[in-house]
DNA sequence: CTAACTTCGTGCGTATACGTACGTTTTAGC
DNA sequence: GCTAAAACGTACGTATACGCACGAAGTTAG
């Protein structure tokens, strides 16, 4: 069993383990992990297109469109009308939805302690550059690697 | 913005990432990646209960039922009866669902070569240690932090 | 031996995650 | 300007992910 074989058993569980607790701590608020990533994405650059928040969360536009719905519904996003093209839809944070995702942001604070608990700040900037490599590597070249497989 | 801020969104995305192309690269097997996994874990330690499963995956029990309905109809597991336990059910993987399983493995091979192609073998062992202790000192004391926080 | 507690699997409800197909609008190519 | 291609959002279907509540069976305390 070698760490290559065991990363993606690995890595599956440890966003398994984080995604649980989050929605354990912000279900006082309301809202899941998931609407949580969705607010902190619309808290960094207001006012986009469902498309744009789609791609930078990353989650699929069709997932992101339900998500909408329910966060609208509960008064923390509005959906207008986008000022040039008809077909997009210009998301926003209400000021509701400001505040809960500050609570929110607050209250996740001691699980993101508690990840990098067992962690010096050091490995913490480690762990987080190899992921990032990693994901690049997973989505750049999805047709390179199959070009220089060579067929099977 | 601190690597603790944002260690939770990157792991978020790494998992994501790996999730969508595991799937489509299972699809031609008919398996999704999910499905993988608990085949996989199967395929280490044959014959289980299915709490015994979802503690492994690890999954909720109540989602690893659902699968397992999935996948027996599919004829890759079989649910017996417990021998000495009439509460529990024993999960095997069948012939067949040990060949896709391995056909699968083969194919995701693609997959984990890509992953760790950015990484070198001793960064691959550094990020499967550190998430590993990252996910342990998620799960271990969700009270401990708790009693030390000295409440807010 | 029985009552209380725990554990196993199940059923139900909600939220995500995605693929696919579709209608509408915008952009490109000529 | 007009048609073909691309992009935006939507609708629908399937599979996970989990919490909660429930009945059945096992374990423990007295």
């Amino acid at each position: 069993m070698t760490p290559k074989d065991e990363l993606p058993l690995v890595l599956r569980t440890a966003y398994l383990t984080l995604h649980r607790r989050s929605d354990a701590v912000f279900a006082e608020y309301g809202i899941t992990a998931d609407q949580f990533v969705l607010l902190a994405t619309l808290a960094r650059g207001q006012a986009m297109t469902q498309r744009e928040l789609a791609a930078r969360m990353p989650s699929d536009p069709s997932t992101v469109r339900a998500m909408l719905v329910l966060l609208e519904k509960q008064g923390l996003v509005t959906r207008e009308a986008h000022p040039t093209d008809a077909r997009a839809r210009t998301v926003r944070l209400t000021k509701v939805g400001v505040r809960t995702y500050q609570q929110a942001f607050d209250a996740g604070q001691e699980i993101r302690d508690q990840m990098a608990e067992s962690l010096s700040a050091s490995e913490s900037r480690t762990l987080l550059s190899l992921l990032q490599r990693m994901t690049e590597s997973l989505t750049e070249s999805v047709t390179n690697v199959v070009k220089t497989a060579d067929e099977v």
